[in-house]
DNA sequence: CTTATATCAGGTACACTGATATTC
DNA sequence: CGAATATCAGTGAACCTGATATAA
């Protein structure tokens, strides 16, 4: 039986050491995966995922747009952004309207109890957040901040 | 039509400046959703998944363990890795062994065709990895590293 | 005709909960 | 008995590919 603490960062004894390459991206694997854990136990009562978080905070921050426009902000194909979007309008916290110009198009929105449920999770969130950079000095901050959104960019 | 570079960092126009919490969170997710999209990508002819890719390191690095393990290490439940596990089992990359002592516990191992695999896969993987460092100082990667392999320490 | 949008259909891996049998 | 392991069953969100209809 192995308790998570005795082998953590998994420094792959039996390869010889690997000083740079490899390592990293494990790191941010993991680093990831229990950020996204526990976003979802923060989120799990409220029936929000964090995929629909994402969604619905894209969508306060740049409302009026499509759900191929979210798909291709998420690097997601235009089906499962769909998936996500019907999700969310079964939920009723985005409705879509028929675009002004372009018949084809539907812009999604934010509803009034969608702007609640969202601003509720974030709070949870942002907690979460501010945990994680607590311990950091801001040259620190700033420096990884820098790398992320780079890796964001590219 | 949007494209992904009109509209990134996602500074969230509408609800004033948000210097420090919140947006460290985004980031990260945002990241390491890119990574996975590229990892993913690199081993989608290998018909091999990143939870799978993870599971067959870890097994490598700690050989010898169970799936229950491998579930404590990677915070999922034991029901999940079992499916993992099983696809791994099907797919002739890891095989289950009786525990000598133990009269329950099935202890797992990575076969020859899944030390191949991994090895493979671990060269398209690192290349990912270097990409992600290349424009790294030491110093900032030392930075970096600590603060991520701090997060999945905690 | 080509491109972009939306959506239907189908499939798979992954994640959960709940229940059960077995072993220590 | 309780605790740990493994595994069955069911559910659901999220990803994919492929095909189709419609609008610019």
């Amino acid at each position: 039986m192995i308790k998570p603490n005795e082998l953590e960062p998994l420094p792959e004894p039996g390869q010889g050491k690997r000083g740079k390459d490899g390592y990293l991206g494990y790191l941010l694997r993991q680093a990831a995966s229990i950020y996204r854990n526990r976003v979802d136990h923060a989120l799990r009562d409220l029936s929000l995922t964090q995929p629909q978080f994402s969604v619905m905070t894209m969508l306060n921050a740049y409302p009026g747009h499509s759900s191929a426009d979210l798909a291709r902000l998420a690097l997601l194909t235009p089906q499962t952004m769909s998936v996500i979007v019907s999700n969310l309008i079964k939920q009723q916290y985005i409705v879509r309207h028929a675009h002004p110009v372009h018949g084809r198009i539907q812009v999604l929105q934010l509803t009034e109890s969608g702007q609640q449920m969202l601003s509720t999770a974030k709070q949870r969130v942002y907690a979460i957040d501010n945990e994680m950079t607590r311990s950091l000095s801001e040259t620190d901050e700033a420096i990884i901040k820098n790398w992320l959104s780079q890796m964001a960019r590219s």
